[in-house]
Order: C-alpha cells, then structure tokens, then sequence
DNA sequence: CTCAATTTGTTCGTATGTATG
DNA sequence: ACATACATACGAACAAATTGA
C-alpha cells in the first residue's frame, strides 16, 4: 500500500493526475482492452495506495477524454482509445524529409529580417551574414502538430521572399541550383513547452515535446537553414533499421 | 496579464511548476545566462500574469536545484545550468550499438523464464517458441539512466545463461555465429513512466521518458530479441545526419 | 551619511483545489 | 456526503537589504 505518495512528492503533478496517466498508458497499450471491465474502485485504491476520491478523479478525468465509462453498479469500462498516436514519421534521411514536408499545410505565424544570429554548435558549420526569422505551424486535420522556428541565410531567403513565405523552406532550398549541401546535423530530444509553443500546440505550458534540431550547411560550411522544430508528443514517432542502415 | 491561467487549465499541473519549467529552460537554453541578474519580481508576475507568491515558489523550486540565487535588495541571480543532459547518444547503426553497451554499467532488477511472448507489430518479425524476460538498470555515476524491459527467445537464453544474467545480452547475441541478425526495426516516440519505471529511474510518475523499441529479427524472421527500453528525459539525445546518411 | 528608490522577504486574509478517512 | 487537513493561488500590505544620488 502506498506506493505512489513517495512518487508524488518526487513530482509536484496532483496524485489524480499521476494516476490518471498510468491508467491513460495502460489503455493505450492495450493492457486494458476497448470494451473490457477494468479492476473495481476498491482494486485500484489498493493497488495505487491512494484514496477513493483520488481514483475517482483520475477515472473522471479519463471518462472526460472518452477512454473511460464508469457504471454505478457494473463497473468501470474502456470506452475508447487516445487517437493520433505516432503517426508521423521523422525522416532519417534528406529526400524523405523533403518528400514528407512538400505536401504539408502549414501556417505563417511570424516573420522577420534581419535578426540575431542563431546560437551554433560545434559541428553545425559557420554564421552567414544575416538571418531571417520564420516561425510557422503544421497542421493535421486542423490540430496543430508541429512549430518550426527555422532561421534563413538573408541572401536565400531574398532570392524568393514569395516561396518562403508561403511553403516549405527545405523544400526550395533542396531544389537550388547554385547551393549545395553537403553536410545536415540532425539531433533529437526531449523538451518541455515555452509559452509561445505551448500556445501554438494547444499543449499545457512545460509539457514535454519533441524537439528536433536541424542545420543544413552548405559547401562553404555556412549554416544556411538552421531550425528548431517542436512536435506534439503524441504524433511523434522515429523509425529506422540499424541493420540496413549499417551495411552500406 | 493573466496568460497562463488559461494554459494552466489545459494541463493540471501546478501553476507555480509550470512557469519554473519555463524559468529552467531560459536557464538551460542560455537566454538567461550564468552569474547574470534576471528580471525582477514584479516583471515576472506581470510577464507570466501570475501572483507574486506564484512566482516565490517557481524561484523557490529552481533555487533548490542550484540554478537560482535570490539576494534580498539585489535581485536573483542565475547561479548554475542544469547537469547531466543529453550525454547520451542513441546508436543509428547496430555496430555502434553493440558498442555503446558494451562498457556499461547495469543491474539485473529482474528475470522470468517462460513468460508470455511480447506482441509484434507488423515488421517486427514472427514470434520465437518462447521468451525469458530480463529487467535491467543502466546507471552512470550512481544515477540511474534506463530501464531495458527484454525479451530474449528462450534457446538463445538457454546457451548461455550466466552470460545473459551479468551483462548486455545485445554484445553476446550479436557475437553468436550461428545468428544472423538480418533486421534490427527501432522506434524512438515519448511515453510516460509508469510505477515500476518511475521507482528505477527515480522520476516522477508520469513524466515523460523517451521510449526505444528494438528488435533482432534472425535470417528466419524470427525475433529473437524484443527490448522495450525507457531513457530518462534529461540524458537522451539522437544525433545523425541526414545527408552522410543518404549517400551509399 | 542620509534618503529614496529598488528589490526580495514575510505575513495576512480569502478562495479554491487536492487528498484522506 | 461530510468533516478535516493541507496545498495552491490571489492581492495587498509591510519589513529588510542593497544601491546610488
């Protein structure tokens, strides 16, 4: 009994909150079917070490996401399950990022010439001489999924304001005849939401997301694209085959 | 002003955490820089539209973390950036996999023979006979960094038991001469900790972990090594590049 | 040195949310 | 449903430390 009040002080998250997550995951996974009876009041009070009110909100908060049913005198039944898990797939390599980006909607939420340079890491090439800043939203069937804050090399980005205002970046630049590029650090991780973001993914703010960090450097070794990507957690999803990929 | 409160009912998780996540962030990402003074007080509680005491305890949660410092008539200071993250690099190719495991450090929490098998998705393979499960703990310095939840075909486990028991069982597979690993299908997505992986990783429950599924499919299609493997947030990090990639 | 401005620290009262039994 | 306890959040007032004119 009482498994959970050490866990709870380790994370500040209301007890119901924490509870409900684990039984949002357990319906996910399938450990819980769609349709089944899951374990009484009684069960999961003792099996969570918490009170029944507490297991009470947590099952209201899930019954009002529609994964939960409860019925006075029945039971508890899995109604449904979470939808739009995973499935995007971050690419693995520069054409299917190109491809999987050409047939994106997205949404221009903010420009601006001429702003502070971007912070670079050591593999991720050299400053042009001036940036413009774009901040756009992916939608899915009208949820956003993704914000890309994306900083563009000043002359690129003059070469066709049109184009870049209105579809993908990586896209147009890939197509130029006279950039070459020959080197794209990508590095993935885990963040937490900032206000902006959490406001554009109708996400809670300090919710974790995706973060993707992509540089094109061109054979000058000028970062000439340099994006910050901040994905829904919910859609994200990376897949590859080390074996495939390692034999070359 | 009052520009969280809305967020804040889109998340359930404490106002007073929610803007010390943001606070921790500016500190890690920079934007807030070691030694300098931050914005005072009253400037937060308008910017965050948010109580004074709100914003105390935000502070209150990040000096106890050692990354603010609040002088009475001077202000508050940034006195340290967060330790530990993104150390860790996930492997992209199976040798550098088996290398990457091969020096670490890890505890056996748990072991079953005969259990029943995992469930494949659609290219994970077929189902081999049957599976042990091997519960492991991966730590760095003391501190745990994964949990490895893994299913090795019972045949393979039974060559060598002693081996699988006190070290990576991924090393010893591969090393086999009569397996041949001919696919290797890893997905990375967020989850979140449930009990048993929050108590290893010593996390919150329901924080968020990055999630790796990794299977060894043999010449046969048989998978005979199914891991799912929990990364705490903090430590992971996935680096390719996407153009070196594409050209073979 | 003193004074005023600035900034954090503390306390009160109130309201609501969370958790237990 | 009820009684109790504690946490969270607000607004406002006042205290204490620091700084610079």
């Amino acid at each position: 009994m009482n498994k959970l009040v050490p866990n709870y002080e380790r994370s500040r998250v209301p007890l119901y909150v924490q509870v409900a997550s684990v039984m949002r995951q357990r319906v996910e996974a399938g450990r819980w079917r769609e349709g089944e009876k899951i374990s009484t009041i009684e069960e999961l009070e003792s099996e969570f070490g918490v009170a029944r009110v507490t297991i009470r909100q947590a099952i209201e908060m899930l019954r009002s996401e529609g994964l939960l049913d409860a019925q006075q005198g029945r039971g508890t039944f899995v109604s449904g399950r979470p939808k739009n898990r995973h499935w995007l797939n971050l690419a693995n390599d520069i054409e299917s990022m190109v491809d999987s980006v050409r047939s994106n909607i997205l949404k221009r939420v903010y420009i601006e010439e001429d702003v502070e340079p971007p912070q670079l890491a050591a593999n991720e090439g050299r400053l042009a001489d001036g940036y413009t800043f774009l901040r756009s939203v992916q939608y899915n069937d009208d949820e956003p999924f993704s914000v890309v804050n994306l900083y563009i090399a000043r002359n690129l980005y003059a070469k066709d304001r049109k184009r870049f205002t209105h579809s993908a970046a990586i896209t147009k630049i890939m197509e130029m005849d006279d950039i070459t590029i020959v080197h794209a650090p990508q590095v993935v991780t885990i963040g937490v939401a900032d206000p902006e973001t959490a406001e554009l993914l109708k996400i809670g703010l300090g919710e974790p997301t995706a973060d993707c960090r992509l540089v094109l450097i061109d054979n000058n070794g000028i970062a000439v694209y340099v994006a910050d990507i901040h994905y829904h957690r919910n859609c994200f999803a990376l897949r590859s085959d080390l074996i495939e990929r390692s034999r070359k």
